[in-house]
DNA sequence: CAGATCGGTGAATCTAGGG
DNA sequence: ACCCTAGATTCACCGATCT
């Protein structure tokens, strides 16, 4: 518990210190916080400009903040912050930091470097994420978060039952989905911009906070941005220390924070949302090998035939596509449900391909 | 492609080769596989498999310094295998690497210090992962691969297509859900025991295959086990070179592997890319009498206009230039593709000169 | 007013090939 | 090495406007 005591030197609880956070982090006392959230820099490698298809651009992270000259750069940067967050942390707290491919990798060995222990990565699957444009790579669509006691063997908090519960009386797995932090939580500057390139979603914190601290905790965030954690920390009881250089962070960040009213105890309600069926490919039952290309298909009717290949599409008959696009082309018809047109052989029988996907969902509904 | 030829030094393809996979690799001419498949092993306390850097001894030591030796020891490892591998792999080749939270990070910051240039890193989540008995931490329900060409810039193989075919139509995610190997795909020993600890899914090899190697690849394992990559490859008409220390896994995968049998060419099919289609310069539908000099195009919005001349060129608007340039002054956009931008008429409906192309383009693949 | 339509946008290492 | 041009390429969601 965080307390202002003789004994324990003063925090500059629920406030923003400005400059940098190593410097920032040094003037506080060693052993004081109980977790550390940071979401540093990702050190993206920006080459030229990128449109969308539709010839729009995209607005991408460019700023200074984000600029290493090498990945040794980028290292001795991790090292230092990461060294200075080790130091105030108490030696039962944790530290998450999040990163992409970018940079976790650096991050997660530093880590383990200075002898913190990990005990989790997590993946934040977003529900919503940028296409990729230009059809290169995969789209990327997950962040990785790294969760950390500060050396191994210590005590850390894990709110095991609270998570549970949250995920509706099963474990708490190791990915979380959320959507991207868009529409009304998405701060505005006063041209109506993004205010902030990166702001995370506060479900993400959320999550976090209640699986990780305690109500009356003192959570520090080296890069606090537009103030999320401080946000989210305040909402449920939890004390703050956000450190950021950019006095315009600071200003919205600190008006954001004084609006957020702190939740009663009773109130931390889990939002469970209902989700629609899973949509489950064609071709996961191909690599799945319920399916095996180079086998046939029978539509329900009899009538035709069609050969599965190895990436889930169909071909006979001149036609090639997808299980609905060739099903739609044998009737003449402007769309078919390929799922129950067609049809495959065991044991003698007619089944429709749609009972595969039924297995598939079933194993899947235990799923977040 | 894969040829033993007088000029391209012989590989062993589709065997498994045996011993140290460093030793191996070391055997094997550089420049000279498609793609490597790397899952080593996770466990950080391998001393008595790893070459200590300085051969200083193992004691009983405190924690902190035993952790940092050990980590010492397995970037070691790591740097070894890793150097072995990048010699062997072409230029234009990929590496996978699969692990978990205990070494992903090494391996990944290992991949980028070595030269290796990251394309994604995927999540596996596991449908049916092993809970957390403890509940001392998150279900630990998923495992990172890295996605690396050998350098920057390079031309790696990426068949965006067939993974959105996978996908149903739309871009396949850096996040892949399958099952744990479990069932009859679980190899036993004669004791029936589950034969490897670390059984990798065909269902993961499958997509991973398919999105990164082409048929006739030749796809290296320098951790074979029990030779999900082999089987695979071979399924998909991919050739493979294992390498694995243990007689028992070797046994194993070879027999495992002689029961595969590769699918047939039309269902090693998958969907292309346009850009691997002919060019086919607009100036050819002129010349061919499908477009007629001094004939008007619209755009497909119905906003402009522009004359065909006799060199393939159009004009209008007081711009002169090629379908794409006058597509995009008109437009006031960076670029344009002409192709879909421009319609004209034909029995009173609107054409894209797309169309036009594809006429061209069906012509020329009979030819071959 | 409900529903349909349309425009905007998000941590991105985002082209290939010929001259 | 650079420069230029052809031409390929997007998903989920939010909110405003229109019917």
């Amino acid at each position: 518990m965080a307390r202002n005591t003789p004994e324990a030197p003063v925090l500059p609880l629920d406030t923003i210190m400005s400059g940098d956070c190593v410097a920032a982090m040094d003037s506080l006392p060693e052993n004081s916080v109980d977790l550390i959230f940071a979401d540093p820099p990702y050190n993206l490698q920006l080459r030229g400009e990128l449109h969308r298809p539709d010839n729009s651009m995209v607005d991408a992270v460019d700023d200074h903040w984000d600029q290493f000259e090498s990945l040794k750069a980028y290292d001795h940067f991790t090292s230092r912050w990461m060294k200075a967050a080790r130091r105030i942390l108490k030696p039962d707290g944790a530290i998450w930091v999040i990163g992409s491919y970018h940079n976790i990798f650096r991050v997660g060995a530093t880590l383990q470097d200075q002898g913190f222990w990990i005990l989790n990565d997590v993946v934040w699957r977003k529900t919503n994420p940028m296409p990729n444009f230009r059809g290169m790579r995969l789209t990327n669509a997950h962040e990785t978060m790294i969760w950390a006691s500060k050396s191994e063997g210590a005590k850390y908090t894990f709110n095991y039952e609270a998570l549970k519960a949250l995920n509706e009386g099963t474990q708490m797995r190791s990915d979380w989905t959320f959507p991207i932090c868009t529409g009304h939580e998405r701060l505005k500057n006063e041209r109506g911009e993004k205010a902030h390139p990166t702001q995370k979603p506060e479900a993400l914190l959320h999550r976090l906070l209640i699986a990780t601290t305690n109500p009356g905790d003192v959570i520090l965030d080296p890069f606090f941005g537009t103030g999320t954690t401080g946000a989210v920390a305040t909402m449920l009881g939890r004390h703050f220390i956000g450190i950021e250089r950019e006095e315009e962070y600071r200003q919205l960040a600190a008006e954001r924070i004084a609006k957020v009213r702190t939740l009663p105890k009773d109130a931390l309600q889990t939002t469970t949302s209902k989700r629609a069926e899973p949509r489950v490919p064609f071709g996961q039952l191909v690599e799945r090998g319920m399916l095996r290309p180079g086998e046939e298909l029978q539509s329900g009717n009899g009538r035709h035939r069609a050969k599965i290949r190895a990436d889930g599409t169909l071909t006979g008959e001149g036609v090639k596509g997808s299980i609905h696009q060739v099903g739609a082309a044998y009737e003449g018809a402007p769309s078919c449900n390929g799922w129950t047109y067609w049809h495959f052989k065991r044991e003698g029988k007619s089944v429709s391909i749609d009972t595969l996907r039924q297995q598939i969902r079933d194993e899947m509904s235990k799923l977040n």
